[in-house]
DNA sequence: TAAGCGTGGCA
DNA sequence: TTGCCAAGCTT
């Protein structure tokens, strides 16, 4: 490379990240004083599908009563679900449970740093354990999650949507890490950073991306290459609808515990509404005694 | 590989 | 209003 090239499209989405990102609670460094790798965690487990905007407020809350995986061992599940409120996807609060348990008895109640010992962990899949590797312990390891691979499909393949995802994503994003010790972090979160608020996938800004004048789709024409996402199922009159409205009766209901015959009796299909009461058994996310449903003891 | 799994904001 | 989308994981 001649001494007088143009700066690169890396140093240029680095200097970006550095100068533009968003100010999060997780991004401070008293957040990590504080929390260490467990905070990184937590918050990696609550941002799995669920909006930051949203993840905020019940970061903090969640932290300040379980500051530690020690002290996340010792509550009840149903204190678990309790305390996850309206964040969705319900399992994954149990998920984090069985993480905090395994990681005392397992680690010593120390996150563990190794790659292969965090995806062992419940809940913990290729993203969230990498996410931790790197963005707590500052190893370097890709981290893929949708921004990243929206981010790829359009700057390197010019395509307007990622196809579905691969192990193969993560080798390619291995390939596009700076090869400075220590770069890593910083590059990862700078890919997801650019595909949360200037790549995005219904309204790219991209009058306002610092890598631009070198994106493959844009200098194409923003073609839309015509990769679809799976259509996500209609969400009213869903079993995940009936679902949410059983928990969220029994996470309102003194003590947690409610008659099943008093469980959304005025839902509109018994079938579908008692279909979804066994799911959640299934789960581990009720428990059924007596003609009684409640939150998990 | 694909389906199932919450909830709410926004266009 | 309806559909899309959101720092994914498990089975």
């Amino acid at each position: 490379m001649p001494l007088s090239a143009e700066p690169s499209w890396r140093s240029v989405l680095l200097e970006w990240y550095e100068s533009d990102a968003r100010d999060l609670p997780w991004r401070r460094r008293e957040f990590a004083d504080r929390y260490g790798a467990w905070g990184t965690l937590v918050s990696e487990f609550m941002l799995q599908q669920t909006p930051v905007a949203r993840v905020i407020p019940h970061l903090q809350a969640w932290l300040e009563r379980w500051p530690s995986p020690a002290a996340m061992a010792t509550a009840t599940p149903a204190q678990v679900v309790h305390q996850w409120a309206n964040l969705g996807y319900p399992r994954r609060a149990l998920w984090l449970h069985r993480a905090a348990v395994q990681v005392v008895e397992k680690h010593g109640g120390v996150v563990p740093r190794e790659v292969s010992d965090l995806l062992a962990l419940s809940g913990i899949g290729d993203y969230t354990a990498r996410a931790v590797a790197v963005f707590h312990y500052g190893d370097t390891h890709p981290v893929v999650d949708t921004n990243t691979r929206r981010v790829i499909a359009r700057f390197i393949d010019g395509r307007s949507q990622p196809a579905s995802p691969s192990p193969r994503d993560l080798v390619r994003m291995g390939e596009l890490l700076p090869g400075a010790r220590g770069e890593a972090a910083v590059f990862n979160a700078a890919m997801m950073e650019l595909g949360a608020v200037v790549c995005t996938a219904r309204a790219p800004r991209c009058e306002e991306c610092p890598v631009a004048a070198q994106c493959a789709w844009l200098s194409a024409g923003r073609p839309d290459t015509g990769d679809r996402r799976r259509r996500q199922p209609r969400y009213e009159g869903s079993d995940r609808q009936a679902r949410g409205a059983v928990l969220r009766m029994l996470r309102d209901a003194p003590d947690h515990v409610l008659g099943a015959d008093l469980v959304v009796p005025d839902w509109p299909d018994a079938v579908q509404r008692d279909r979804a009461i066994d799911s959640l058994i299934a789960d581990g996310l009720v428990e059924a005694s007596d003609g009684v449903l409640a939150l998990p003891r």
